[in-house]
RNA sequence: GUGCCCGUAGCUCAAUUGGAUAGAGCACCAGCCUUCUAAGCUGGGGGUUACAGGUUCGAUCCCUGUCGGGCAUGCCA
């Protein structure tokens, strides 16, 4: 046997089953093979169900089809005894001595140890955050951004070839009404009072964007501001008054009076917001390689030429003016508006020219992580592609459900309109980066998260990240008191760990691998954050019970390999989910 | 009204996607520091997996219905 590079046992495994399945059948070659792990150790390590999936085409009793695939089972250096168990299942033992050899493999290595091939280094995009650069991010978006970097380096490390992408919404109304904003409260710096509609942006950020300009230019942006309340709608019902048509003709006025003016106010507020949030996720340890730009697809005429494409393929139709796409042919509920009926393309329009980009620039998958209020858009981007001539599979959207922040056991308000909405740079303050890393992955990102503030701050230390953090800082202590040289324990003799909290850390390290795979095959980052967990439990379990440093020293060796093995995992863990693995807590 | 998602211990959540006796953390109770970090450990009580049927060797998971919750149903982005 290679001593050097252990196999993964379970598609070792899955491979014998298969040899000795074909010895007995013909077995359909794209039948997958399951080993799983299991629950109990008087189950083995592994169990194969294969012979249960059998039994119905062989119309034979399952205990029988499995006591034949055992005798067909071709030798194994890693087995130590196979039982049948149950309604059929086949355990796997492995051996003692496997176990305990893979930490050499563990310890040579270091860093990459987890990491694997599955991917083939296909090519991944995977698009997330992309919220509108109108305000600082909030806690959602926070939530969004923790899953698609997490998510993005677990494949990585599962052997894809990632790329990170924010979609910036640069091209819309959002933008014009943060444009005006901004314009409004530097008129009023200006001494020129005009009454702030209650819709459009309320933030503080508003007013300093409005006070840098001033600093810089003084009164260079001010235009004959009186002319800016021309041809708005009446009001007919008193002072509420701020309407969507009158916040656009607002807009509008605004235009017609700042001439190119307008567009540096426009640009200036899209650089400031963009920066801002650039640096904000750069403090939360989420880095992209590309912002695209939506207006540069009209820029470039790919949103014109996208819809064009549409219409030569006939899923496009004119109706009370509008263009419409024919979603409804690929299973949406209603067909879409592309291009309204003043001309302009709708954001949907664009967005499928974005996704059409996607694909032109050769990406084998594409990942977009949305907000689930998203949900009812998914048939219509799908639908655009496959009316565009591509496979809707590529395109895999990852919902992210709202996180719910709570403070003193209430829900904490989140209007951005009432401007009380919890910012991610509070939060950070609040709970810091790794707290707030792990915290968001700690559940299964389509599930609602309740974040409880008082729980992330004043009670801190029950915070789950600590006591990961804790594990991998008590091993560091542990190993700088001892007075060897780490590369001594890579081919330490492993066969002192025999006891069972020994060999079930064995198989836990084991397992790492294959958590990896699973989550970047599932989209699953939290299933590393509960796998860090049970580490650390297990771990903090086994250092109250077991001195390292006795005398022994091929005892001592044997249990510092196991801890720097554990020590390795936490720390390659933990970098994956964008959380420290600190040496001293 | 219609569509999608969800309902698991007092609370917040898992469960290798159909596997063996459904698991953790909080909270509660009782213990463990003169010895490598007590942000830790050990033990204990806690469940008809919302409810009722169905599918099969086997269901928290799949199907149907009922109840309850969230989101979506723009020529907004």
């Amino acid at each position: 046997m290679n001593l050097l590079i252990p196999p993964n046992f379970r598609t070792h495994f899955a491979e014998l089953f298969r040899q000795a399945a074909n010895a007995i059948t013909t077995v359909d070659p794209t039948l997958r093979i399951e080993l799983a792990r299991t629950k109990q150790a008087i189950h083995g390590d592994y169990s194969c169900n294969l012979a249960m999936q059998l039994a119905k085409t062989l119309h034979k009793n399952p205990r029988e089809i499995a006591q034949s695939l055992v005798d067909h089972l071709p030798d194994s250096p890693y087995i130590e005894k196979t039982e049948v168990a149950g309604a059929g299942f086949i355990n796997i033992f492995l051996k003692n001595a496997a176990k305990q050899h893979y930490l050499t493999f563990v310890l040579r290595s270091k860093d990459m140890f987890g990491t694997s091939n599955v991917g083939g280094g296909k090519r991944i995009q995977v698009e997330f955050v992309s919220a509108n650069p109108t305000g600082p991010l909030h806690v959602g978006h926070g939530r969004g951004a923790a899953i698609g970097a997490s998510l993005s380096n677990i494949l990585t490390a599962a052997g894809y070839a990632v790329s990170r992408e924010f979609y910036v919404n640069d091209a819309g109304r959002q933008m014009d009404i943060l444009t005006l904003s901004t314009w409004l409260r530097y008129l009023d710096l200006n001494s020129i009072e005009i009454p702030f509609p209650s819709n459009a942006y309320q933030g503080d950020y508003v007013k300093v964007m409005a006070g840098l300009i001033h600093q810089a230019h003084g009164q260079r942006y001010v235009h004959q501001p009186e002319s800016l309340l021309q041809d708005l709608p009446i009001a007919t019902n008193g002072e509420t008054d701020d309407t969507d048509e009158r916040l656009d003709q607002l807009i509008a006025n605004a235009k017609k009076i700042l001439g190119q003016d307008y567009a540096y106010i426009h640009n200036f507020v899209l650089t400031e917001q963009l920066g801002d949030c650039r640096n904000d996720l750069m403090e939360f340890g989420v880095e992209f390689d590309t912002w695209f730009s939506e207006q540069s697809l009209f820029d470039n005429g790919l949103v014109a030429h996208t819809i064009q494409l549409l219409d030569k393929k006939h899923f496009l139709y004119q109706q009370d003016g509008a263009t419409w796409f024919r979603s409804t042919r690929f299973g949406d509920e209603k067909d879409r508006v592309v291009q309204r009926e003043n001309g302009q393309f709708t954001y949907f329009a664009s967005d499928i020219a974005y996704h059409l980009n996607k694909f032109e620039r050769g990406f084998d998958l594409v990942i977009n992580i949305w907000g689930a209020d998203h949900h009812g858009y998914i048939p219509r981007v799908k639908g655009a592609l496959q009316a565009l001539g591509l496979d809707p599979a590529r395109l895999e959207i990852a919902l992210v459900q709202f996180a719910v922040l709570y403070r003193n056991g209430k829900k904490a308000s989140m209007s951005t309109r009432a401007g009380e909405f919890v910012t991610l740079r509070e939060l950070r303050q609040e709970v810091g980066k790794d707290a707030a890393r792990f915290f968001y992955v700690m559940r299964k990102s389509d599930q609602h998260l309740d974040f409880d503030l008082d729980l992330a701050t004043s009670q801190s230390n029950e915070n789950p990240v600590y006591y990961v953090q804790y594990a991998h800082a008590r091993v560091c202590s542990v190993l700088s008191q001892w007075e060897g040289d780490r590369a001594d324990l890579v081919d330490a003799g492993m066969a002192a760990l025999t006891t069972a909290a020994e060999l079930a850390l064995l198989q836990k390290i084991i397992d790492y691998p294959d958590v990896i795979e699973i989550a970047a095959k599932e989209l699953s980052p939290h299933l590393i954050a509960f796998y860090l967990r049970e580490l650390a439990s297990e771990f903090h379990s086994y250092y109250n019970s077991t001195r390292f440093l006795v005398p022994d020293t091929s005892i001592q060796h044997a249990r510092l390999a196991l801890i720097a093995s554990i020590q390795q995992i936490l720390s390659n863990g933990l970098r994956l989910l964008g959380v420290n693995a600190p040496d001293k807590m």
